[in-house]
Parts: C-alpha cells; sequence; structure tokens
DNA sequence: CCAATGCTTCGGCGATCCCCGAAGCATGCC
DNA sequence: GGCATGCTTCGGGGATCGCCGAAGCATTGG
C-alpha cells in the first residue's frame, strides 16, 4: 500500500501545473515542439525537458524527431479521453479554467478530441452511422460494416487505407459533454479530415473549436442519415 | 501559467499514493470511517486527517458525522467514473494496480460504479431500455418515458421517490470497459438495489464485483427485453 | 566552417509536502 | 464520572521535486 496505485503515478504526472498545461495544449491532436511546449507551460527549456522526459516515460506522450526538433504530442485518443474527464470533474468543482471547457457551448456543438469530431455534431453523427447500419457494435468495440464501406467510400474515405493502417479504424471515444460516445480511430479521424476539406467546417487556431458554417452544417445534418 | 490549470489540482490531489488508495476503497460507493480509510491509505489517523481534508476541500470526497464517526464517500458518481478513466489509462500504460482492473473478466462483466450497475451487463440493460424506449435519449440527457415508468413500477421501483428525490433519475454514465453509457442516477441505483434484493446478484465483500446466480443472470437477460 | 538554434543533462537551491509523535477535543460505554 | 476510542490539530523532520544557470551535443543555415 506503501507504493500507492498506479492512478496515483497518472495523477501526480497531471498533477504539475507545467505538465498539465502542456498536456492541455496537445489535446487538438496537433504535434508540437519541446519549445513550444515550455513556451506553454511558461518554464526554461531544461525544465521542459525534464517535464517531457516524464510525460514520455509514464506513456502519456509520444515523440518524433525531426531534425534538431522533437515534436510531442499525446500517446493516444485515450489520453485525451482521460484529460476530457479531468477537465469536467475541474469544472465541477469550480476550479479555474485554463480555457473554456465543455461549459463553451462552441466547444460543446464541436470540438476536435484528438483528432477526431467531438461534442454534439460527433455525438449525433455516431448515432446516425449506427442507426443506419453503417457501423455495428460489439462487446466495446466497432466494426464498419459492408454497407458502411460503400457510404465512406462514396463520401470521399480512402477505407482501404484506413484498412492497412496500423491503428484501429473504428474505436469509440467517450463524449463527456454529451455523455454518449463519438467515433475515434483511423474512420474518425478521416471524416474530420473530410469535412474540413470540404469545407463544411474549420478547426479554428489555437483552439478546439470546430465551427461549421451554415451550408456545412445543413450537409453534414443530412450525412449518412 | 504559473498557477497551473486546475487538472493539476484534480491531479495533485489523485497522484499521492495514500489518497489514490482511499479514493480506490471508496470507488464501490459505500462510505467509510476516516479510521477505516487510514488502514486503507496504510497511514497514522492523523495523516489520513490532513488527506481527507484535501479531498473534502477539492471536492472529491463528501463528509457525514454519526456521533464520533466521520463517513467519507465520493462527492457524486462523476469522481468515480473520472478515476475509472485513470484506472482504465494506467492500466494500458503497464502501471501496478492495487486491485485487479477492468482486466478481470469478473469486473467487465459485472461490477458496481458508485452505486449502480455497471460492465457489459449494465451497458447491456442500458440498451434494452433505450431500444424498448423505456428510456428516451436526448442532447446530453435521458429521460424516462411513460412507458418505461410503467415498467419500472413493475419491476418493483418506486419510481415516485425517484422523481421526488434530489438527484437526478437518470444519468448517463460513461463505462470504461464497455466504452458505451451504462445507466446511472437514481433509477441507475434502485434497479441494482432491486436486482440484489430479488437475489439474481450479489454483491462480493471489499470488491467492486456484481456476481450473477445462474438463474438471475438468465432472469436479467429478459428483464426490460 | 562557424554561428545560431534546439534540446538535453548536470548540479545546486529552495519550496513544498507527507510523515508521525504529542496533545487536545468530542463521543460513547461501563 | 472515568476511561477508551475516534478524530483533528500542531510542530518538527526529512524526502522529494520543480526551478534555473551553465555546459554540452546535435542540427541547420549562411
Amino acid at each position: 500500500m506503501k507504493h500507492g496505485p498506479s492512478i496515483a503515478r497518472i495523477g501526480a504526472l497531471v498533477g504539475d501545473p507545467a505538465r498539465a498545461n502542456m498536456l492541455t495544449a496537445l489535446m487538438s491532436g496537433q504535434a508540437l515542439t519541446a519549445g513550444e511546449l515550455a513556451i506553454e507551460a511558461g518554464v526554461a527549456a531544461n525544465t521542459a525537458s525534464g517535464h517531457l522526459a516524464q510525460l514520455l516515460d509514464g506513456g502519456l506522450l509520444a515523440v518524433e524527431k525531426q531534425g534538431r526538433h522533437r515534436y510531442f504530442r499525446l500517446a493516444g485518443p485515450d489520453i485525451a479521453e482521460t484529460l476530457e474527464a479531468l477537465m469536467d470533474l475541474a469544472s465541477r468543482n469550480g476550479g479555474r479554467r485554463t480555457r473554456p471547457g465543455p461549459k463553451d457551448p462552441e466547444l460543446r456543438r464541436a470540438r476536435v478530441c484528438y483528432d477526431h469530431l467531438a461534442g454534439e455534431q460527433g455525438v449525433a453523427l455516431m448515432a446516425r452511422m449506427t442507426a443506419g447500419k453503417l457501423l455495428a457494435l460489439g462487446d466495446g468495440s466497432i466494426e464498419m460494416t459492408a454497407h458502411g464501406e460503400r457510404h465512406f467510400a462514396a463520401f470521399g474515405i480512402d477505407v482501404a487505407a484506413l484498412k492497412s493502417a496500423s491503428r484501429p479504424v473504428c474505436r469509440s471515444c467517450l463524449d463527456w459533454s454529451m455523455r454518449r460516445p463519438h467515433l475515434a480511430g483511423g474512420l474518425g479521424a478521416a471524416l474530420l479530415t473530410r469535412i474540413v476539406h470540404l469545407g463544411w467546417a474549420r478547426r479554428l487556431p489555437a483552439s478546439r473549436i470546430v465551427r461549421f458554417v451554415p451550408s456545412g452544417e445543413k450537409a453534414f445534418a443530412k450525412l449518412f442519415a
């Protein structure tokens, strides 16, 4: 017992303000350099290095080197999920927020969670895809149906590429603002990318907000309906 | 930025091994005394007092005095939800666990989450209730239908008492093992209580496992189907 | 090649926090 | 009423950890 449970380890990692700031900055799924994260955290570069090493060691971050630059990102969407849970809990306890949380109507409406669409729009899309049998729910898992494959391909998704990638195609991501799942995984990410590419919505800089244009919102509401 | 975000505050509270042990011990929704929590945490009584004060101040725990005894419990089911998220994340990162986590097949199958049924059985029940129109899903909310009221009353649930209580009747609780919601709120709790009262299942001592007897499992599978 | 930049490592400092013994207050039981 | 028990508060000790300056290594661009 004296060694503490492993939730303490995760908690301690999140529990430092500088590290919390870094994690928050990475919530939109973008990768940032060590220097950028140092600025986000408001600490010196060498201090940031120490923090980043801990987050890497703890499995919360992943890193890729590009020349002298090291790009850090969240190690997976589950990290984003858990951080969203913590944000939700913190907002309920009157804690100060670094940024508008899911109480922000726009973030509740549509936001980026790691690399896929979350919020009301994300959950609504998920509901349409399951109701329309494009996705099949199993025990804790989700699979694309053959019927769904055709629809996704028609929408411009490279389904073969999704299937050959190493990450799961479909994954249920728990949505804290809606308390129901939205779609994550390769397909979830591809759908968001496609929606942005079509100009239906755009991502606001330095924010997780996904803002639909009026015509895009109409088109989206019909998608897979 | 130097003040850190509020997720850091929650993280720091969870990040101490003694406090993490206390929170874990309270996951089943039962209330424990300060002395019992001191034992769970493996620290002296006065140390435990300090920790409990912090958890109270942070809004993670609530307390009720009964004579010289102080009974602590989690401040709400959202705390349990978030702790489950942390447990899930910790288990994915190869961290040590104090107890079998949701990787335990029995816990995945059926377990107590705060005061209601979670796991495969909890999620399956939720699916039956929504598919059968006993519950209606709104934007982030769940409501009991009139149709559902009759069914719940027939099952032995005091619906009027639920409605007059101060807590929400229906609440979606995100299930980390199944990645879909199970039912929380007054109704969720009442259903678990009823199931146990009927002898369909029982709660294992000092554990969150809910174990169905064979006949109870059969009856449960037909409930609201 | 050299200077600038990005990043990591080392070492020391200081703040914080958890630990428990001791003491005190409240409650319950005989 | 006295004693035992539950719990909290106070104070001191020691461990931990985040901080940054300095130094070193790697990469990039002129």
